[in-house]
Order: C-alpha cells, then sequence, then structure tokens
DNA sequence: TTGAAAGCGCTACCAC
DNA sequence: GTGGTAGCGCTTTCAA
C-alpha cells in the first residue's frame, strides 16, 4: 500500500488531503445548507436548533463521515476530552488492574487515556514532571501509588488540573483507597485466632517505592500484635514487593526450623505467593507447618489457595475516574477520600497452630531470647 | 464551573483566562521584544534567528514558565506530538513489557502515548475503533498483538496513519515479531535432543486471542516432531494462555502416571509455569520426571529455573516506537517486517530423558495406541 | 431559531 | 533575519 504509493504520491497525496479537508463541519453545514454555527449547534447538543434542521445537520455528518478535529475543540472550548494517569508500574497486578478499571469507564465516557508510566528513580519521570505534565494535554489526572516527593508534589499542583489519587495518602487531592493499617490488623488478628504466636510481617524495606503502603501495613501487624500481647514475637522479613521478592526473602528467612515463624502475613498476594512458592521448595507444608495469609485477592490467590483480604483496584480504578469526572462538572468541590472495604477471603494457606509445631517455635523463640 | 459560569462567571472565567492569556507566544514575544513569528521560530528552532534574539527570546520564555498550548500546535502544524498504542491485555507480561519499552522511548523523545484497551470481545473495543481511532488525535499508531479482523483491520487502515504492529503477521503495516515457528521447532528440538519422544504441546485452544500466535507455535512443535518421525506422538494440551490457565490445564494432564508426556513444549513462559506448578502439586518431579520448556523469559523465569527462549519483548517496544518514528519522517518507506532474534536459555527444567521413565511412556503410549 | 464574525494560540508564508 | 498576516477547524457571543 505505501510502495503503491511511492510511484504517485503526489496525486494521492493531494487528493486525500482533499478529502479530509473537505470534510470539515463546514462542508457539513454547507450539506445540510446552513451555517457552520448551527451546524455545530446542532452536533454539539448546545444551543436552540429545530428538530428538522438537527436531523438534517446529522445526516449530512454521517453521509461523509464526519470526525471533528480533537486539537480545534480543544483549542475553542478549553477541554482537551482527555484523561492523564500517571503510575510508578504498569506491569505489577495491583497497577494494571486499576489502568483497565480506569480505561473501562473511560471508554464508555468517550474519554481518551494519556499514561504516563513514571517508574521511581528513572530519567522519564524526571521529564514527565518536568515537561510533559506541564504541557496539560488532558482534563484531569489521575496517580496511582504515585508517592511524589515534595517538588514532584509541588509540579502537580502547579498544574492547577483536578487530581484524583489511588492509594496517595494526600491531603491535597481526592484519595481512592483502602485502610492499609486496618487491613493489615485485619489479616494479622486472623492469625492470632488461630492460635499463632511467632507470626512474621513480609514485604517492604528494599523497594523504597511501596515504602507509604508498606509502612501502614506493617504498622497495622505490629499494632495487631501489641494489641495481642505479642510484642516480643514480633519479626519483620524484609522482602521485595514483587512474587520472585518474596520468594527469595522466603527462602532465606525458612531454611531452618529452628526460630522459623509459624505464620506470616505479607504485605501483599505476591509477596505472599512468593513466600508459599519457597515454602514447598523447602518442603515446609502450607498450612500445616506454615500459615500464609496476604492481602489483595490477586489473580493467583486461587491457584495458590491464599487466604487473603481482598481489595479490588480495578473498582478503585473506575471511583477514582468518577470522582474525577464529578469535580470536572463542579470544581468547587473540596478534595474527598473514599475508603474502599476489604473483605477477609480464607482458602487453605491458614490453619490452627498444630501443638507440636507450636512448642518448637517458642523453644526456638526461647533459645533466640536466651 | 459549568454551573458557576451560568450566574456570574463572566467574570471568573475572564480573569482566569486572562491570566492564561498572558502567558501565551505572545507574551513572550512582547517581553524580549519581538513578534509572534520570530518567537515561534526562535523556540521551534525551525528557520533563522539570530543568536542573540534566540537566546532572549528563550529568556523571556523561560521567564513566565511559557509552555505551548498542544492543542494549538496541533492545529496548526497537523503534528499532535501523541503516539497511539492499542492492545488487547496489559496484564500480562508481554504486553505491560511492551507498553514499557515503546513509553521508555517516547518519553525520550517528548512524545505522549494514548493508551487504547481494546479487549476482544468488549463493548470498550468496539468503540475504540468504531470511535476513537477515527479521531486521530495522533500522528501515529502501534497495535500490540492485536489481530484485528477484517472490519477491524479496515478501520486501522482507514485512519491513514503510520501503524507499526508488535506480533502482527500483517502485510499491509510494518511489523516487529519473533520466528514463532521456528522458535517453538527449537524448544521442541532442544528436548528431542535430550532424548524425548512423548513431547506435548501445551497452550492456545481456550482463549480465541492469542489463536494466530499460538497457531504458529504449535506448527513448530509439530514440525518439529515430524522432522524427527515423532507425529505418532504428538499431543495438545489445550490450555488458557494464563499461568493459572496452564496450571489448571496441566492439573488435568498430568494427573496419572500413564499416558504423561516426559516432556512439555508451552506456548509461553505462564504456561510453562504452570505447568510446573501443577507438577510439584502432582508430586511430579522436574525435570527428572517432567522436562518443561518455555518461550519468553518470562520475570518469574528464573525463580522457576526455566528452560526458555528467551524475548525481548520491550525491546520489540523499543523498535517498534523507532520503526514509527522513521516513517513519520519518510512516509514513503515502504512496510517492513523486523524480526527479533530470539536465544535458548538452558536452566534446570529440562533434562535428559531418564530410559525408566520412557519405558513407562512408551508402555503408556502402546496402551494408549491399542 | 439561525447566521456572521470574532477568536482559541500557534505556525508558516510572504514580503520587507 | 524579522515582522505582518492569514489561516488550522471549531465554538460562541451577538444580532438579526
Amino acid at each position: 500500500m505505501l510502495i503503491a504509493s511511492r510511484t504517485g504520491v503526489r496525486i494521492g497525496r493531494a487528493a486525500s488531503e482533499a478529502v479530509t479537508d473537505v470534510s470539515g463541519i463546514a462542508e457539513v453545514a454547507r450539506l445540510a445548507g446552513v451555517s457552520k454555527s448551527t451546524a455545530s449547534r446542532a452536533l454539539g447538543g448546545t444551543g436552540y436548533v429545530s428538530e428538522e434542521t438537527r436531523q438534517r445537520v446529522h445526516q449530512a455528518a454521517a453521509s461523509i463521515g464526519y470526525v471533528p478535529s480533537t486539537s480545534a475543540v480543544s483549542l475553542a472550548t478549553g477541554r482537551t476530552q482527555n484523561i492523564g494517569v500517571v503510575m510508578p508500574y504498569v506491569n505489577r497486578w495491583f497497577f494494571a488492574e486499576v489502568l483497565e478499571g480506569i480505561q473501562q469507564v473511560l471508554l464508555a465516557q468517550g474519554l481518551d487515556l494519556t499514561l504516563y508510566d513514571a517508574k521511581p528513580g528513572t530519567e522519564g519521570r524526571n521529564r514527565i514532571f518536568e515537561d510533559f505534565l506541564a504541557r496539560k494535554r488532558f482534563d484531569g489526572l489521575i496517580a496511582v501509588g504515585l508517592e511524589p516527593d515534595h517538588q514532584e508534589l509541588d509540579r502537580l499542583v502547579a498544574i492547577g488540573r483536578p487530581i484524583v489519587s489511588v492509594v496517595g495518602s494526600s491531603n491535597v487531592t481526592t484519595v481512592v483507597e483502602i485502610d492499609d493499617d486496618h487491613v493489615a490488623r485485619r489479616a494479622t488478628e486472623h492469625l492470632i485466632a488461630l492460635g499463632h504466636r511467632d507470626i512474621a510481617f513480609i514485604g517492604g524495606g528494599l523497594s523504597t517505592h511501596w515504602a507509604q503502603v508498606d509502612r501502614r501495613r506493617l504498622d497495622g501487624y505490629l499494632n495487631a500484635m501489641k494489641t495481642a500481647g505479642l510484642s516480643d514475637h514480633v519479626r519483620h522479613i524484609y522482602s521485595d514487593v514483587t512474587l520472585p521478592g518474596g520468594y527469595a526473602s522466603a527462602v532465606d528467612a525458612l531454611g531452618e526450623a529452628r526460630g522459623r515463624p509459624t505464620a506470616i502475613v505479607a504485605t501483599c498476594d505476591e509477596v505472599a505467593i512468593g513466600a508459599i512458592i519457597a515454602a514447598r521448595r523447602l518442603g515446609v507444608q502450607v498450612p500445616s507447618d506454615l500459615s500464609v495469609i496476604g492481602i489483595d485477592d490477586h489473580e493467583f490467590a486461587d491457584m495458590f489457595a491464599l487466604t487473603t483480604l481482598r481489595q479490588t483496584p480495578r473498582e478503585q480504578g473506575r471511583v477514582a475516574v468518577q470522582l474525577l469526572l464529578e469535580h470536572l462538572d463542579d470544581p468547587t468541590q473540596p478534595p474527598k477520600t473514599v475508603r474502599m472495604t476489604s473483605q477477609l477471603v480464607v482458602r487453605n494457606s491458614t490453619a490452627a497452630l498444630d501443638p507440636r509445631a507450636s512448642a518448637v517455635a517458642i523453644d526456638g523463640r526461647r533459645r533466640g531470647g536466651l
């Protein structure tokens, strides 16, 4: 096709451009026998147009397959009909799910989605904050798990467009999130209720990005342990917040039977699943030797029979768009925080503590303590 | 805003727009003591401007933090400085990797990325092809594993913008891909060289989307088997092309020792890893009882010691952008096909066939044959 | 209810 | 080298 155009492009080009040229709103107006303004009104649904003209204009538009030029519309109205989405990763379950939720409602609304992949510590991230966002090629912004630093936050505010954060813990923008502290606490309490005492927390620490979320979940774990009088049993296994990260850290931490926790609270399902795979590899039976609980309800959770606290990032994405659109309609609305609920899904990775295992664990602890 | 504007916004509007107005190129020009045209030339880098004026203009621009209006620029130049990316999934390793590769070079080039998530069989996909793409909010398009049907392909061509496909098998657009047939053949040959005869292929079939890629890989497997005189040993285990899909199908297929293949070629690493997890679950030792080879070199491959044929989707994404930009520079270029190489990565999921296992397998086959 | 005309902010052509 | 000026394609007053 392109090859063909090689020989006689001049003509092809000219012709094709002529076709495009001619199919503007002016042509629609001409065909319908009205003025540009009337055509615009008829098409846009704004202002008074007689039903008859409206139909005539619409037919004319349809007949030439009229599609308004987005840049012309944007220039004239100040609206881009486009939403920007900034996130640090797109290759992790949570982020991909949120993105799909966002995309889904944006498509239904006829709005475009411009993606900014702001991976922490990259040159690309700098450029996004320095150059890309300033272009304001969007009517509003959704920031997913961004955790911007001070400077970045300033930039964000400076663009002067409505922003909704998903997992943002921001007091300046509207936020959609779950109560991380509370969720981690419930996860820990589930284990405590099963009789576990030597419960470790795995996650956060190696990676810098999830710091805030991880910190809150760690706090939830610590609070639950403290409340149960188990502060002495607290243990934090540092791990990258990825499946292989959880695997690697768990392989290290679960190697010897002595001192091994009887249960693990993972900062998210990916880490939990990594830990389960590690346990299997080490011959540690889940859940009889080791209980594991996660947070997410990841798409792999079912396959690993993982007990977890379900969150629905896709829904969070949908809600984020909704809030953003509301704000676009009425910019006077103050920022709000929407807390999504989360539900315990019990599968088969957690079980009541085996008395013998307990004895070993307690023994291990004693030895460690002495 | 809209509500407000009805009552008395006139003022608010005017004021706020005035502020925006003032930081346009006209203001830059005024500050630099030159005309708008000169300012434009100085900023755009096009046309003759004395070094001195250029500096003065740039300073003026910097002093007020001038950022050109993208819609105005687009309208005037016909260029959007934006690239559209259409893909059916964003939550699968391959697609996420390609997307990151694309984003990476786009960011470096100062180009925006508009994402269209065209999940097969959804209303959203229809809207993308019917409405969104027709808006041409982009200078070019990258289609990743899209496998459009006839009608969709027509739409694609109709938008009249350059297109590059990643995994597209298209004769109308430029394509970046690996040689799926060849890669699957090499995977199969690796197993044959290790002495395996009962080699099954797992993948494709349940899902419709990957049909073409899967078909090509299946063909590669079939060809290798045929060449080795093993056509009688051919077996296709149908599986969804996901990790849980591979797991579920493998659990079904590997249940009984009799008739169990001694080796598996998976259509991709996700399926391969699913199969490995299933094998472990069933007490089938990998690689002593079962060899598994994949295609991808997925981020989990190392953790499962998976032997695989590496492909680098991120690089494919980068190359796709490069090709697109070249085409944008010189639209007369005919479409081409770029084949990325792929390399065998031997880890520990494949091993030479154990004579005893072979006997059992052959026995099983015999029984099946009678 | 409709049409004329004035921009939206920028580029690019054409004189100077 | 530089400065007018005419659009890019659409929306939106303002009059009619």
